[in-house]
DNA sequence: TTAGCAGTTGTTTTT
DNA sequence: CAACTGCTAA
């Protein structure tokens, strides 16, 4: 059999275990994901009906990428396994089955991130306050948080947060949060999960279908699930228990969003019978990049050994400089990758990776100077920004007028109608217990509004206007559209206004840009597929751009790296606060490094410097840690700390008391400086302790 | 009642 | 840099 050809015997044995418990324990490179899709073939061999296995990635890419494997290997000729997120596997079955839940039917629509916020913000509007006591990104990190550590709004006992937070207070929000997506019908990311895994626990006899439908599971990137996956998986394996995971507790770089490592860790002990298969040849880098990487990760002290041997040559040398700024960084970068692509190599072969999206900025002008083609993964893309944001609200509120969400969006967005007005119509159409549109159109306007009932009115009929449009003659809708809603023409009013600075120019220039290019797309699509506006936000919205098999240089940033591998791979910002972040030293950071070091098959670039911009500000800036643990770099003496530590600094000591306006009064322990800004670690009464930019403290005296 | 300006503040990663 | 807050003229 083709297939079982190139595998060692670790990989051999694990392929051939058919029934029963695997857990593929190895680091980078050694071909975990190899071994995974080899055994999707060995099922198949044996018979077993693809329908019947569940086989969960962690990106939609991957899934993609292992379908199309599976469907080239020439046993597939009816259904297809399951192969994808969790996330999706949520979705699918919601879509079956979300009328389960109590309050839930109809179809559900699921929200992104801004969505989210929006609803978040009406809430902490309610109440003075809620609003003193959280902003809106709180409020999101942390339900998002329970969401994910599988603690619903009504286990009250089991919300536990930081001591920082009034938790009386977020339990009130987050069962507002619920209340509000159950009544609108709508659906976030975390609840694709939470609620497939509810009503998985809460009904026997479906359960019992599905666990006994779904005869082989396996999961790759197993160090990287939360504990709601973690559950849902149990229930599914109820009555077969064939599981067969793959992971490395090295490559876990997710804790921050509810990943627990501890179940990898613990694998063997939580699941009976467990073989555990450990491999450690990696086929894919060279012996020097190996090294680095292996030297890097043995800083870690929560982790389990392993000792990868690259089965490869020696090859290159790691590249490691540290150039005068981010500028600079930028255009040696892109030089080097001309005379790669000159050489020969593929644009596709070669990645840039970083910590932070905005550090792409000065690569892409770099590259584009030189004319070399680039994509970017996962940026916030085209309808991710504000001025798109505008548009789509607009769309999706003339396919559904009746979605009050969207309303409410558009209300905020539309010249002459502020926050009173929008305020009285949301309580109006509170109190007669229907539709914001409904209440628009049945209402005496000019009654309740005075002068801003003529705003009120026209929005309504340019709405229906649009939507008698779009009916009948979806060609000229983009037109249209701008006629009515003006997106473009009040930027291009503001552009030729007479005092506007350099900056708020390229700004909004970019922003006519991107308007322009949405109106393409838009335009374009209304003219080939005669579709519904509906399909069109759905293709942007749900599945971005499409962003496969085009020949460029690839710009990610290094979560998303996780899986791939490149011939040359540049690692932008090897900077102290830049990797490890200055939000987070610990040892995730370095397992997102040694993630980012064994990416690379033949050639390893780390590439930092002296000064960067950070919010539009520029800050010396020292090489990373980790270049001193792996051993790149040598010097006298290897400051352990990443910020230089005194006595006093400015006019704050070790030992005076400070006040924040959120966490209280508390005690200086420590004082650094970086850049111009000085840094204090304080003890605070509330027993929290952190470290904080002194401009957000006050002085107080004892 | 709203738009627009000026001043402040926070540091990240995503299905 | 971008998101948010508070103030003021119209
Ligand atoms: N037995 C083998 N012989 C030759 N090449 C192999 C073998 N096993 C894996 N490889 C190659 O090694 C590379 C890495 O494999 P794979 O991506 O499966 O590793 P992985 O363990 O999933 O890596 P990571 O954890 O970094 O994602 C691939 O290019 C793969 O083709």
């Amino acid at each position: 059999m083709e297939y079982l050809k190139n595998l060692n015997d670790q990989q051999l044995k694990a392929v051939q275990k058919i029934e029963g418990t695997v857990l593929v324990f190895a680091g980078a490179g050694t071909g975990k994901t190899k071994t995974l899709v080899s055994r999707v073939f060995n099922l198949l061999e044996h018979g077993v009906p693809p329908e019947n296995i569940l086989l969960m990635t962690f990106t939609n890419k991957a899934s993609n990428e292992m379908l199309q494997r599976i469907e080239e290997s020439g046993y597939i000729n009816g259904k297809l396994p399951f192969v994808g997120t969790f996330h999706k596997f949520g979705n699918i079955f919601l879509s079956r089955n979300h009328h389960l839940l109590e309050g839930r039917d109809g179809n559900f629509r699921i929200i992104d991130y801004s969505e989210v916020k929006s609803i978040v913000k009406w809430i902490l509007d309610e109440d003075e306050k809620y609003r003193k006591n959280f902003s809106s990104d709180e409020v999101i990190k942390l339900i998002s948080k329970m969401k994910n550590s599988n603690v619903q709004s009504h286990e009250i006992e089991k919300i536990i947060i930081p001591m920082v937070y009034d938790r009386d207070i977020f339990v009130k929000l987050y069962q507002r949060y619920d209340a509000e997506m159950i009544e609108r019908n709508l659906i976030d990311l975390d609840d694709l999960q939470i609620l497939t895994y509810k009503i998985l626990k809460d009904n026997k006899e479906l359960r019992d279908k599905y666990s006994n439908y779904y005869k082989y599971i396996m999961i790759d990137e197993f160090q990287d699930t939360n504990k709601v996956q973690y559950e849902m998986l149990k229930l599914l394996l109820e009555t077969h228990s064939n599981l067969f995971v793959v992971g490395d507790d090295d490559q876990s770089i997710y804790g921050w969003r509810g990943a627990e490592v501890t179940n990898i860790l613990n694998f063997d002990k939580d699941f009976k019978d467990v073989t555990k298969i450990v491999l450690n040849k990696n086929y894919r880098s060279t012996k020097n990049i190996i090294e680095v990487a292996n030297t890097l990760i043995s800083h870690n002290k929560l982790r389990i050994e392993k000792n990868i041997i690259s089965a490869r040559e020696s090859g290159e040398d790691i590249f490691h400089f540290q150039f005068d700024d981010d500028i600079a960084e930028a255009k040696f970068v892109a030089k080097e990758i001309e005379k790669l692509i000159k050489n020969g190599e593929g644009p596709e072969d070669i990645a840039i990776l970083y910590r932070m999206n905005s550090l792409s900025f000065h690569v892409e002008n770099a590259l584009l100077e030189r004319d070399i083609k680039y994509e970017i993964k996962g940026k916030k893309s085209l309808y991710m920004r504000n001025e798109i944001r505008e548009v789509i609200n607009i769309l999706n509120l003339i396919s559904n007028p009746f979605d009050d969400l969207v309303f409410l969006s558009v209300l905020k967005q539309t010249n002459g109608i502020g926050e009173q007005t929008i305020a009285i119509v949301n309580q109006l159409a509170k109190d007669e217990m229907t539709s914001i549109y409904e209440t628009l159109k049945s209402e005496n306007l000019s009654f309740h509004f005075k002068t801003r009932a003529r705003y009120l009115k026209t929005l309504v009929e340019k709405i229906e206007l649009m939507i008698d449009l779009s009916k009948n003659d979806l060609d000229k809708f983009t037109e249209e559209f701008e006629c009515q809603f003006e997106i473009k023409n009040k930027i291009e009013k503001y552009l030729k206004k007479e005092k506007i600075s350099k900056e708020n120019k390229d700004k909004f220039e970019t922003k006519l840009g991107n308007i322009n290019d949405f109106y393409d797309l838009m335009h374009r699509f209304f003219a080939t597929n005669r579709g519904e506006i509906r399909a069109f936000i759905n293709m942007y919205a749900i599945n971005g751009e499409d962003e496969d098999r085009i020949q460029a240089v690839n710009l990610l940033t290094i979560h998303l790296s996780k899986g791939l591998e490149f011939k040359h791979v540049f690692i932008l910002g090897v900077n102290q606060g830049f990797l490890p972040s200055f939000a987070s030293d610990n040892e995730e950071e370095r397992r997102l490094a040694y993630v980012a070091f064994t990416r690379a098959k033949d050639k390893l670039y780390l590439i930092y410097s002296k000064q960067r911009t950070i919010y539009g500000r520029r800050q010396d800036s020292k090489p990373s840690r980790y270049l001193h643990e792996a051993e790149l770099i040598h010097s006298a003496r290897i400051e352990q700390n990443r910020h230089k530590t005194a006595e006093s600094e400015g006019e704050f000591s070790v030992g005076n008391y400070v006040k924040h306006n959120k966490f209280g009064n508390g005690e200086v322990k420590h004082i650094s400086k970086q850049g111009r800004e000085i840094f204090l670690d304080v003890a605070f009464e509330n027993k929290v302790r952190k470290t904080l930019i002194s401009t957000v403290l006050q002085k107080v005296n004892s």
